[in-house]
RNA sequence: GGCCCCGUAGCUCAGAGGAUAGAGCAACCGCCUCCUAAGCGGUAGGUCAUAGGUUCGACUCCUAUCGGGGCCGCCA
């Protein structure tokens, strides 16, 4: 690297009008998201060759975009920047290149540019940048990362929403750490976001819950309970039955139903919702708003939500034709109220109101998601069971409408979790009422393996989960490895820590980084606020989980180095100034981490047992 | 019959339209007098299901087909 290279300038490289975004920072005014700031420099180049001729003026760097390479010999960064520009420039890619590789030479940051291939840009940091890097994760601390990408737009983050008739199962764990996930990460970027819970008390399944708990009420009173072919036979209504005992007495003993339904249906759902926020805070996720099916009933939002899209044209009595193929034997056609779905890309136009009268059930769910427009939400997102597919389509066209195009509604479907135990899979009685809880999981495995496991793959494809396996300790399970990570790195804090060492001046003197092992670990570190952009941009926080197994896989791969490099491990006996070259990366490291493991909603682990 | 998801190494899976497609497991060969070897390094392993299309460039986007899974089959 070039001897004469003015470290100062490289370390301060932000101009002053973009580091006034930092102010507060006492004018230590470190990049936070390095490629962001490469990808500027490259458009600043653009510009400034536009104005003095090197290339045609006013080209659109829009599709420039600066990246890892894949292969990390191809150097640190590479921008795609002549190959976008060739045909609006009208020239060739390597000739833009060599025009770009030429400015951005000047700049302090860049060691070397070099082109390649058809056009690729391939850019090597100076030395210095990559420390700094480290400088800034120690700055910036649990807020190294976070981003204003989201400029304070109001999310609404639906999710679980499961019938309030039983406790939460495996697959409203996924979905329920999925969307705390999500709704994290994109705090974390900026976003103003609320976690919304649907309770879907307004249709016939909490009427079959309350007849379910009123005969664990005669149980409660001696009777012999009467569990109907479609009622619910879970034991968990046993207490509720006797709650209600508790608190009626013999009231509604012997009573038509007409007497008790209202007052059991209230009761239980309630019984409900209690343990299933119990079940939530098990996990970790704590809901802001609990949003009732049932408030829409009666209160005109239904209609209003109706005649809404009915004074855009978008609602008109009809019939259906029958299904395509062969038709079923009963069908007939029949005059109901149907919102033209199709005209926003749906199949097929979709009943809002039955033909005796009554709502389908898609009408209070059109009304729920109006009222989250109306409350103005820029940005809804709902996270599903994957068996709710076929209600995408005329949901997001029912968004569409009523907001006009202006509030996109994202659906993330959450594929099946299969169990399993030592690889066999985990067989649930076929017996109704007897299935695998989000409580049975958190207790054998805890919330923090939980969660990390339900996140270690994207949200429509299968997980499977292997009860043993989760709890292993080995390389092939990632909540061990990124724990062990964070374990080791705590470990050695704390022997630096009792050998005396001043922790604190590590920051300040800076790491010394000199082998590849560091040199790649810290670049992951660079790597980290781009990750979590293109994470939330996604909404997938499943990005946020590999991402740690990698740094982490970086960090074991320099711990190891140490075994034959001695002069590359991080605690220096008796020698404070080798120390506090070498500890600050592992602490840049276990910063990452931590608040990694933060947007997933899980503990770092201090030391392994 | 319709809709949704998936198809990448023997297995489980990553992969913002970029270069010679990457990890882990399993296999094989190495590394502990040294901060936790619960770890690390290396070798081997591929028609990115198939056929077209879009473009400077496709595992990635579009269409069709095949295969696996799921939901629905009608007042969803």
């Amino acid at each position: 690297m070039p001897g004469g290279l003015d470290t100062h300038a490289a370390i301060r490289w932000r101009t002053a009008a973009k580091a006034g975004e930092n102010q507060g920072n006492q004018g230590k005014a470190e990049p936070m998201n390095l490629f962001a700031d490469i990808r500027d420099a490259v458009a600043d180049s653009i510009e400034a060759l536009g104005r003095d001729g090197g290339l045609p003026a006013g080209l659109d760097p829009g599709n420039v975009t600066v990246e890892p390479p894949r292969d990390s010999a191809h150097g640190d960064m590479a921008t795609n920047a002549a190959m976008v520009l060739a045909r609006p420039a009208g020239m060739k890619p390597r000739d833009i290149a060599e025009k770009l590789a030429q400015r951005l030479a000047g700049d302090a940051r860049i060691a070397s540019a070099e082109v390649a291939g058809p056009g690729f840009l391939n850019l090597r940091l100076a030395p210095e940048v990559w420390a700094g890097v480290v400088r800034t994760v120690l700055e910036r601390g649990a807020d190294y990362g976070r981003s204003d990408m989201g400029r304070g737009q109001r999310v609404n983050v639906e999710f679980v929403s499961a019938n309030p008739t039983g406790p939460l199962h495996v697959g409203h764990t996924r979905g329920a750490v999925f969307g705390d996930a999500l709704a994290s990460l994109m705090r974390f970027t900026g976003h103003e976001v609320t976690r919304e819970y649907y309770i879907n008390d307004g249709g016939a399944q909490v009427d079959v819950l309350a007849r379910s708990v009123y005969e664990r009420y005669r149980e409660a009173h001696g009777r012999v309970p009467e569990i109907a072919e479609g009622l619910y036979p879970g034991d968990y209504l046993v207490a509720v039955g006797q709650a209600l005992k508790d608190k009626v007495g013999d009231a509604f003993l012997d009573r038509d139903e007409e007497v008790w339904l209202d007052e059991v249906r209230a009761f239980a759902t309630e019984a409900m919702m209690e343990t299933i926020r119990a079940d939530l805070a098990s996990l970790g996720v704590r809901m802001d708003v609990f949003f009732s099916e049932k408030s829409l009933y009666g209160t005109g939002a239904i209609e209003a939500a109706i005649e809404a899209l009915r004074e855009k044209g978008l609602i008109y009595e009809g019939g259906l034709e029958p299904p395509r193929g062969k038709t079923p034997e009963d069908w007939e056609p029949r005059e109901q109220t149907l919102f033209k779905s199709t005209e926003f890309g749906d199949d097929v136009d979709r009943p809002v109101k039955k033909s005796d009268g009554s709502w389908t059930y898609f009408a209070p769910d059109i009304a729920y998601h109006y009222n989250k427009i109306e409350r103005g939400f820029d940005v809804l997102v709902d996270v599903l069971g994957a068996d709710h597919g076929g209600y995408v389509k005329r949901m997001k066209a029912a968004v569409a409408a009523l907001s006009n195009g202006r509030v996109p509604l994202d659906i993330k479907l959450t594929q099946l979790v299969k169990l399993y135990r030592d690889g066999v899979p985990f067989k649930m009685s076929k017996r109704a009422g007897n299935f695998v809880t989000l409580r049975d999981v958190v207790e054998r495995v805890g919330a923090d393996v939980t969660r990390f496991v339900m996140l270690t793959r994207k949200n429509d494809a299968p997980l499977d989960f292997d009860f043993a396996r989760v709890l292993e300790q080995s390389r092939d399970n990632p909540v061990f490895y990124v724990q062990y990570a964070h374990a080791r790195i705590c470990s050695v804090l704390r022997k630096a820590e009792a050998a005396g060492f001043d922790l604190t001046a590590a920051a300040d003197s800076g790491p010394g980084l000199e082998d590849e092992a560091e040199f790649a670990l810290a670049r992951k570190l660079a790597e980290w606020p781009r990750l979590v952009e293109i994470a939330a941009r996604s909404h997938e926080p499943h990005r946020v989980a590999f991402y740690l197994y990698d740094l982490a896989s970086a960090f074991h791969s320099l711990w190891n180095r140490g075994n034959e490099k001695p002069e590359l491990r991080f605690l220096h006996e008796g020698d404070a100034a080798a120390t506090a070259a070498k500890i600050a990366l592992p602490q840049a490291v276990a910063v990452v981490i931590s608040a990694g493991l933060a947007i997933l909603g899980v503990t770092p682990a201090t030391e392994m047992r």
